[in-house]
DNA sequence: TTAGGGTTAG
């Protein structure tokens, strides 16, 4: 099933080919035309000083060291060079994202005497915040009204990124309803824009949705950026539907142009749900409207193909990218490195981060976390080890990822106390745990049946985010279960309607598995009709469970009854589940005419295994 | 000078 829609894909992708390739002789034509262009304009601009000293500074610094340079010779002219002078060099510092630098380079000027202005207060502030610093950038908010310098838009949008770039939600609606209620300033497009990525950061479309309406009431109008932002996170959110639905409303109501950003966050959502056909359907949309797919489309199509496995499909991809002309980059290659893991190619893998030298390339902390993922997997520990320490002798800092994933490989080979050095060093990184983490370990020790320990590390977790999270309580739930302690599950079951968190599917069927493994059916048949109750409906793991659980206990009225829901519901049957009814058929325990039905509930892959 | 998209772990 999975093969045809992704050879429909191929198809329908490869069909635009032709497209492309005319296209890409119409782009080449656009491009000299606006080569010629652009050196007339460059002509006209040396006439202007202005844009001509701006041009310069950028021409002539093209590294730090440049930059540093220029700026010692700049502080020992006499007079001293204009502050806009020094505003461009900082500017041009916080382009290269070397923030530490602008924020010491800043200092400096201050220090020398320079009449800074708003513009130079807003360059520092947005480099306080990208360093995590947005306190910082308060303070030199505090400065500019002691330096009578009165704060822009640009200075309070740059506050309130940096608030929700350090995940401070609460305090960034405060600051955005001051801003409005107390006309601080008049908030503009972007601070609306910013204020509804943090929301939609969250998870709390709906209010990013209500800000929309609000912006529209106050006569702000929604640019493509405001309604890009809400697409992509209903896209995140799985919710295509209302995502395609809002993208209608601002092309057919609204007017609004889509870009390529827009199309690529309706192309992703719809490739993560495997919707091929629609995603090939938008790609050809964008084609006719004059929009160009860019790198981050091709990289979406070669992550998804090589998420199933289509690793010539995504190499494909990568063709038909560079006949248009795209560069692939290291997220390009560390989809098809991760495909290569996927698949167990780890020669491939390996190979292919050797050829990223030669494309002018580095491996990041993202190509390691795939290969690292890919020999713990394989429990292949040492190599993970080797690969480990050679990220590091690269310079490259391991991640919260790179420590959870080392942290797996070495609860699954059983070094429990490898792990727990390892999570020491984490900390002493200065790295902070987070619920995966939290997950990995609890899940390691309670396989490694240090279940007492688990419970304890959890309970020393606090009362916060990491152990109010559902995932994290299923994998306590299961670890009791494995360990044999049934009412310490059914104790830690109790307690999620006290912290009021709901149970998903997984914790159901775990503890419907307690249930029967504590030999308790009546029990586990409760459940199972309380969570359709719920308005969570068994999947075929729960019917499997519950089914292993009739069938041990010799409830073979309950195991028919089951058996003709699974069959009505369209579900099958797992593997063990159809030899222990053939088991039961063939001991004579189960009517014989019941192998008509187990036989419709068979999958057909199932069939053709030969070791059933 | 401020805003939106693509890669990793349970």
């Amino acid at each position: 099933m999975m093969i045809s829609r992704t050879n429909l894909a191929l198809h329908t992708f490869i069909k635009f080919r032709g497209n492309f390739i005319t296209n890409s002789f119409l782009l080449h034509r656009f491009s000299s035309f606006q080569l010629g262009l652009q050196f007339r304009c460059t002509q006209i601009a040396s006439l202007h000083s202005n844009v001509s000293s701006n041009r310069s500074m950028s021409e002539k610094v093209r590294n730090l060291d440049d930059a540093l340079n220029l700026f010692d010779e700049m502080t020992q002219r006499r007079p001293l060079p204009s502050v806009v002078k020094f505003t461009q060099l900082l500017n041009v510092v916080t382009k290269m994202k070397h923030f530490t630098c602008s924020v010491n380079l800043f200092k400096q000027v201050c220090a020398l005497g320079v009449a800074v202005n708003n513009y130079t207060m807003s360059i520092a502030i947005n480099c306080c915040c990208r360093l995590h610093r947005t306190n910082d950038g308060f303070a030199l908010l505090g400065s500019c009204f002691r330096r009578a310098i009165a704060p822009n838009v640009v200075i309070f949008n740059a506050l309130l990124d940096g608030l929700i770039f350090e995940d401070r939600i609460v305090e960034a609606e405060k600051f955005f309803k001051k801003l409005s209620n107390q006309k601080v300033c008049e908030p503009n497009v972007v601070t609306y824009n910013i204020m509804i990525k943090g929301l939609c950061k969250f998870g709390n479309n709906v209010t990013a949705v209500a800000l929309l309406r609000l912006m529209e009431q106050k006569d702000c109008k929604p640019n493509v950026v405001t309604y890009t932002t809400i697409i992509d996170s209903l896209c995140k959110d799985k919710m295509i539907d209302d995502a395609f639905k809002l993208f209608k409303e601002m092309v057919f109501e609204k007017g609004v142009l889509p870009n390529v950003i827009s199309y690529n966050s309706l192309i992703c959502g719809l490739c993560k749900l495997g919707r091929w056909e629609e995603a090939s359907k938008v790609l050809k949309e964008m084609e006719v409207e004059n929009i160009s797919p860019d790198v981050c489309t091709f990289n979406v199509l070669v992550n998804a193909f090589c998420k199933e496995g289509k690793i010539e499909e995504a190499e494909d991809v990568i063709n038909i990218m560079v006949e248009r002309g795209r560069v692939p980059n290291i997220v390009t290659y560390n989809s098809l490195i991760d495909g290569y893991c996927l698949r167990g190619e780890m020669i491939k893998a390996r190979a292919t981060i050797d050829s990223l030298r030669l494309r002018g390339l580095n491996p990041d902390v993202f190509t390691y976390n795939s290969l690292l993922n890919a020999y713990c997997k394989n429990l292949d520990i040492e190599k993970a080890m080797q690969m480990f320490h050679e990220m590091t002798e690269k310079g490259l800092k391991p991640n919260v990822v790179t420590y959870s994933t080392m942290l797996q490989g070495l609860f699954r080979v059983r070094c429990s106390a490898d792990a727990r050095k390892l999570f020491d060093e984490m900390h002493a990184q200065g790295l902070v745990p987070d619920e995966y983490t939290y997950g990995i370990i609890l899940q390691g020790l309670c396989n490694n049946l240090q279940l007492e320990e688990a419970i304890s590390l959890f309970r020393l977790m606090g009362n916060g985010k990491l152990n109010s999270n559902i995932v994290v309580y299923t994998i306590l739930i299961d670890g009791a279960r494995k360990c044999g302690k049934y009412d310490i599950a059914r104790n830690l079951f109790h307690e999620l309607n006290d912290k009021g968190l709901q149970p998903n599917v997984h914790t159901y069927t775990v503890m419907i598995s307690v249930f029967c493994l504590d030999g308790k059916p009546q029990d586990a048949k409760h459940l199972f009709v309380r969570m359709e109750e719920s308005g969570c409906p068994p999947n075929n793991v729960t019917y499997c469970v519950l089914l292993q659980g009739y069938l041990k206990k010799k409830h073979y009225d309950d195991v028919e009854m089951l058996l003709q829901e699974m069959h009505g519901r369209g579900h099958s049957l797992d593997a063990s589940s159809v030899s222990l009814l053939i088991d039961g058929i063939a001991s004579g325990s189960l009517d014989r005419r019941m192998l008509k039905l187990i036989g419709k509930l068979v999958p057909k892959e199932l069939l053709e295994d030969p070791s059933l």
